[in-house]
DNA sequence: CAAATCGATAACAAACTTGCTATCGTGAAG
DNA sequence: CTTCACGATAGCAAGTTTGTTATCGATTTG
């Protein structure tokens, strides 16, 4: 094959989204592949094989070869499980998206209350305990 | 029973707390109840009723009832449809721990190479669009 | 070559979350 | 009183993730 022939893997991965079906499992393992990288990077930083990890984390070697391929999105409990044993954390920020502020004249500001979206910021941090 | 006798909803869970298995499930329903606040707190600000609401994430009226009573963890899926339907981003945040670093001598910091863990943050944001 | 270890994967059970329908008691409105 | 909408909840099916055991091919080690 030559060069000129050869294609990145950006190229392989936009051609395979051009398919509805699988734009739609990519977009939903979002999560599940930035946790993989984390396990698989972890694992190897620490020169862990799978089975190693496993038992620190109190699971299987299969469930962590599974982690790793990232094509399921793992649970929450999961999460949490991954915080203790890899020495991450995890934060689940909720943040209320404002709607775009009207134009409003400077004088309408000052005089009207406005009836904003009360936003209710809040972060869930899954933590070694 | 007397003014003094009464017990704010703070000592209540405290004292149910002390319960262990009360409090593993306090923990582990940690996102749950954060995700009930968002949804109830949307629900009431916008005065609609659960079935609009429902109908609006593409789910049934109970599951809007389930989210509020906030006592499941929700899938990474069903984050991503509240994300959707409720104007808010959930922005699932890995920041790997740092190790301590150990005191060491500003000579010491500029001759030797550190062996560190090499950080990889990486924020998930789960959002309308 | 023989043995051991590695990661990937299949197969099945178990647990959990979600979808759905129906129903309950409550409270408001007519 | 009757009717209506509300939220809570039960019951069951379906889908997904996890737990577990076993096995596979590949690689390393003796």
């Amino acid at each position: 094959m030559k060069l000129s022939e050869m294609k990145t893997s950006d190229e392989v991965l936009a051609e395979s989204l051009r398919d509805p079906a699988y734009a739609v499992e990519w977009n939903r393992t979002t999560v599940a592949r930035a946790v993989a990288l984390q396990v698989l990077s972890y694992r190897v930083e620490h020169g862990l094989s799978q089975r190693l990890l496993a038992k620190r984390l109190g699971m299987s070697q299969p469930q962590v070869a599974r982690l790793e391929i990232g094509e399921h999105n793992p649970t929450i409990d999961t999460l949490a499980r991954l915080a203790q044993g890899l020495n991450v954390e995890f934060a689940i920020d909720v943040r209320p998206i404002e709607w775009e502020p009207k134009l409003v004249s400077k004088r309408a500001q000052t005089h009207h209350a406005v009836a904003t979206y009360q936003a209710h910021h809040a972060t869930v941090l899954l933590a070694a305990g």
